[in-house]
DNA sequence: GCATGCCGACTTCCATGCAAGTTGGCGAAT
DNA sequence: ATTCGCCAACTTGCATGGAAGTCGGCATGC
């Protein structure tokens, strides 16, 4: 039941903050899926669509749409007749996870470096600047702004590749390893590695090295892989 | 208008064959996936829903709730009210996809062969036999059965390189683009270079050569889509 | 005590109705 | 002849109600 009468409590959504310009299906998409990104929504089952219709002031049919569009992309499951469920991922969904984002951003830092000038130089604009801030986070030991950085380089590599389905498919499965990214990322040690593997992925793209960047953006994921599967093996996470 | 009088002329699903097992949406989003990839839909914009709904002997919500799945995948658009249109590719989009698929195919040809003896034997058996078919089909100049052992053999590659994100990856592109692959498939010469593209791939993956078997198989689509590009371009094909 | 069958509460599925938005064409004014 | 404005027909967005399916618990029989 979850006290349906205290509404505005500490929810999914506090009464959405709505963006009032989209559909309603869009806004519902929107919340459920920062609300499984943030972690709001535990891993195992949460509820019904009823109840997450009231809890957005809305009815159930937008809710149902946004479901099926997050079913499609792997972060939620409905179950014909029992509920909808936030879908958790075993230490196999995430090997699966990093080597397939490995490859495709080993393949998008390798077009970045083989593409004309003016594409280079866009990217190299950006990855600079991405650069910085994430030197500039480490040197205030700002663990938050250093995931943020982290984030947007990968994220630039991909969408300045100049191939937006490839973009889309790393987003896909991003998202679905958002939480687990976000629960491990205080477990780590100190991530100075990264900002350097970062660099020399950028230098190569400079250089218009295409084999090189694309192997050391592919190596720095598998690094990232290796260091975080035993950790999650260690700890015993089963699913997350 | 489509003259709705003829319901049961030759219209998208005579009917609906139903599959009675599944749920409606289930249903309609199998009839209008194929449907699309038949190209019963040309690329253009189609219908309404209602018209739609009305063709398969259903309401509109199941029809609605299905073309959300197929937006979802890149097959179709819904404009805001005025109707859903079947998305139709560019020469670019066609770049794109094939780019994508020669990466994800390289890789899992790669994790196969470097695979533990159990999934490569089970990889191997399947691609021996996919061969055998396509030889066959070759022999008695069946265009058809080649393209069917074709899709076999590319789809038993990512189906058994133990990712079963990558291969739902590649899956959705492939969906995108199998209708353009049919239109073209008449238009080139005779594949034979495909068969011994297909038995290299396979032969490095019998030696456990993993570099070898991506970049073959990587090689593979390369070469299909310098093939099929430069094809599309003479033919003004903007959009199919 | 233990297994079994039944029932009620809960869920999604689907049909339908109304509201809101877009479009194309017709008529009137210039 | 041309342009502008309005209107009717069409579209999807969303709410709601009934139908069908699933599960947990309770009563019943052993």
């Amino acid at each position: 039941m979850t006290t349906p009468g205290r509404s505005g409590a500490g929810g999914v959504a506090p009464a959405a903050p709505a963006e009032s310009g989209a559909s309603l299906v869009e806004n519902a998409y929107r919340a459920l899926k920062t609300a499984v990104r943030d972690n709001v929504f535990p891993p195992g089952y949460q509820g019904s669509e009823q109840e997450i219709a009231l809890r957005l002031g809305m009815s159930r049919t937008p809710v149902h749409e946004a479901l099926i569009r997050l079913q499609e992309e792997g972060l939620v499951r409905v179950l014909p007749k029992r509920g909808i469920q936030v879908c958790a991922l075993s230490p196999d969904d995430m090997r699966e996870i990093y080597d397939l984002v490995a490859t495709l951003e080993g393949r998008a830092a390798e077009a970045i470096a083989a593409g004309d000038a003016a594409l280079r130089t866009r990217a190299l604009d950006a990855l600079d600047a991405i650069n910085a801030d994430m030197r500039a986070a480490l040197d205030r030991d700002d663990l938050d702004a250093w995931a943020q950085a982290d984030d947007r380089f990968h994220r630039a590599l991909v969408e300045r590749c100049g191939n937006r389905r490839l973009a889309r498919a790393v987003g896909t499965v991003m998202d679905q390893s958002h939480r687990a990214r976000m629960v491990t990322l205080r477990l780590r040690v100190k991530p100075i590695r990264s900002l350097k593997e970062h660099l020399a992925v950028t230098a190569a793209i400079r250089k218009g090295d295409a084999p090189r960047a694309g192997a050391l953006a592919r190596a720095h994921r598998e690094h990232a892989r290796d260091e975080l599967l035993p950790l999650l093996e260690t700890l015993g996470m089963r699913h997350l």
